[in-house]
RNA sequence: GCCGGAGUAGCUCAGUCGGUUAGAGCAGGGGAAUCAUAAUCCCAAGGUCGGGGGUUCGAGUCCCUCCUCCGGCACCA
């Protein structure tokens, strides 16, 4: 099996923030569950870093557009390792490998006879040098920026034949119906689609700062189109001199915010259609952190979550694990510093800290570090036997929030067992040394299979785990989730 | 306005195809234990399932209606 995942490119103008990490982690987790599940896997992410906004940032800092996109890429890419993402290849859209194949795909486009030119008409900001959205046109038909008045301009460019595939489309939603999810999320982009699809503009005349069109070398594409691309071309020139397009098109999985479900769920699927190649098999909608409050996160209101915050009190793997846990992976949630604290402290620090403690130091305590050679009990057996196949089963819906739990279970289930063996007691009768023998290699075994589990989530502190496990003498290692003065 | 989603314990949420006394975690209450980061484990308590109506032997679940909140409603040119 193979499995591609991918996370959107992000914008190179925003400042990264909770958001991206979130999808980044959300991608970094599906991949490494997949790499330990033995699969291919791939996993791609990078940064998107055309169109007017960028070069207009650009202008404002007196740079060149290329300068101001590479100065912001950096720090995208310098986010990764902070939280642990280990992407297989960071793509950029200003990388020329990825432009040339962006023109290849889109000049079959035009080769197949799914574009055409047309007149864009539209209020014009000659100050911006830009077109403006109703919703962007301020009082007065003036430029929300510049406070001029728009003109009425109309533009010749290409336009994109989306509504030949209006048809196509509702048949993929109706025999696909998990090639969006979660559910509500389809039926977003099925009722968008039930509206009927108007064809969308392909190219911008006015603009340098893109992807030239090959065939008319004035325009360049819209950024979205050049954008949407990245999931494909990076495969041909992520390795060099190897072109892994054949081994992992197409992709199985694209992580994205539901802000750009129609870019995702119709536009992309219709150009590939048109590139005569395959779609995706999945498409997956992830929902907004929210601050505490239950409101959209703002600087001014102060109910954000700072992820390096997070990343400073509590370190790589919490933060990893919250986002997980505290909300549910598709729905929107509330997150909140102390929050954070709360799932800290009761459950990284109390259960599986103390889990991990209780049993290395007990093995050390009792058989002097030796793991007994006994079977385990069978008792644990209906709960540790079957937590692999579940949590397989909760990662291919990409319910990474289900897993969890069920992981979760079983490391109650573990500490529930050492009351009820009282390997304490056990130590202080000779003639029950074989019944601690077991209880004490089935903790150990028990652990090691939730740490297996939970190892894509919490890379580093499951690798602490596992080599603890494996040491010998077995002895208790300093706390993993030290609690801290607060 | 139209379409979709949500409303279940103080808090965060599960509840499958309609089926027995509606579940979990956290917080708060009581207890046990001492291997462990004073962590853990057990017990009890806590709900008019947003309101109202209907279908049914039976409704958190299906239908109608109303209320509240959220999202989408296209070429972000």
């Amino acid at each position: 099996m193979t499995f591609y995942v991918t996370t959107p490119i992000y914008y190179v103008n925003a400042q990264p923030h909770l958001g991206h990490a979130y999808t980044s982690i959300a991608a970094d987790i599906l991949a490494r569950h997949h790499r330990r599940r033995g699969d291919d896997t791939f996993f791609l992410t990078g940064t998107d870093e055309h169109g007017e906004p960028v070069a207009d940032a650009a202008r404002a800092q007196g740079l060149e557009p290329r300068a101001w996109a590479d100065l912001n890429a950096a720090k995208f890419k310098a986010l990764l390792p902070a939280i642990g993402v280990e992407p297989d290849f960071f793509i950029r859209t200003t990388d020329s490998e990825h432009k040339r194949r962006v023109q290849q795909v889109l000049q079959r486009v035009h080769d197949n006879g799914h574009v055409y030119k047309g007149i864009y008409e539209g209020w014009y900001c000659p100050r911006c040098a830009d077109f403006k959205t109703e919703a962007e046109i301020g009082p007065g038909n003036r430029c929300p920026i510049h406070e001029i008045e728009l003109t009425r301009e109309r533009e010749e460019n290409w336009f994109f034949r989306l509504s030949a595939f209006q048809e196509r489309l509702e048949r993929l939603f109706a025999e696909q119906p998990d090639f969006v999810r979660p559910t509500r999320a389809r039926n977003e982009a099925q009722a968008f689609i039930a509206q009927g699809l108007q064809d969308i503009s392909l190219s911008r005349a006015r603009l340098e700062w893109g992807v030239e069109v090959p065939w008319d070398p004035g325009h360049v594409f819209y950024v979205w189109f050049d954008a949407l691309l990245n999931y494909y071309t990076a495969l041909g020139y992520a390795r060099p001199g190897e072109d892994l397009t054949a081994r992992y098109w197409p992709a199985q999985l694209h992580l994205v915010g539901k802000e750009i479900l129609k870019f995702h769920t119709i536009y992309w699927p219709a150009m590939l259609w048109a590139a005569d190649l395959e779609i995706p098999e999945h498409v997956f909608v992830h929902g907004f952190l929210q601050g505490s409050d239950g409101r959209k996160m703002s600087k001014s209101l102060g109910n954000g979550l700072d992820p390096f915050e997070v990343l400073e009190r509590f370190g790589v793997d919490a933060l990893r694990f919250y986002l997980f846990r505290d909300v549910t992976f598709g729905a929107d949630g509330n997150v909140g510093m102390e929050a954070v604290a709360v799932r800290y402290d009761s459950e990284l620090a109390n259960e599986y800290g103390n889990l991990v403690s209780r049993t290395l130091a007990m093995i050390a305590r009792y058989r002097d570090g030796v793991l007994p050679e006994a079977g385990h009990d069978a008792t644990l057996e209906p709960d540790l036997g079957s937590l692999a196949g579940e949590v397989a089963a909760a990662f291919d819906a990409v319910d990474l929030s289900g897993a969890l739990e069920l992981i979760w279970q079983r490391v109650r289930r573990l500490n529930r067992y050492v009351e009820e063996r009282k390997p304490w007691e056990l130590a202080r009768e000779a003639d029950r040394a074989g019944e601690l023998d077991t209880a004490l290699a089935t903790l150990h075994h028990g652990l090691d299979v939730v740490t297996a589990e939970l190892a894509p989530y919490m890379p580093a502190t499951c690798a602490l785990v596992r080599s603890a496990l494996e040491a010998a003498p077995i002895k208790p290692i300093p706390p993993l989730f030290p609690k801290r003065d607060r």
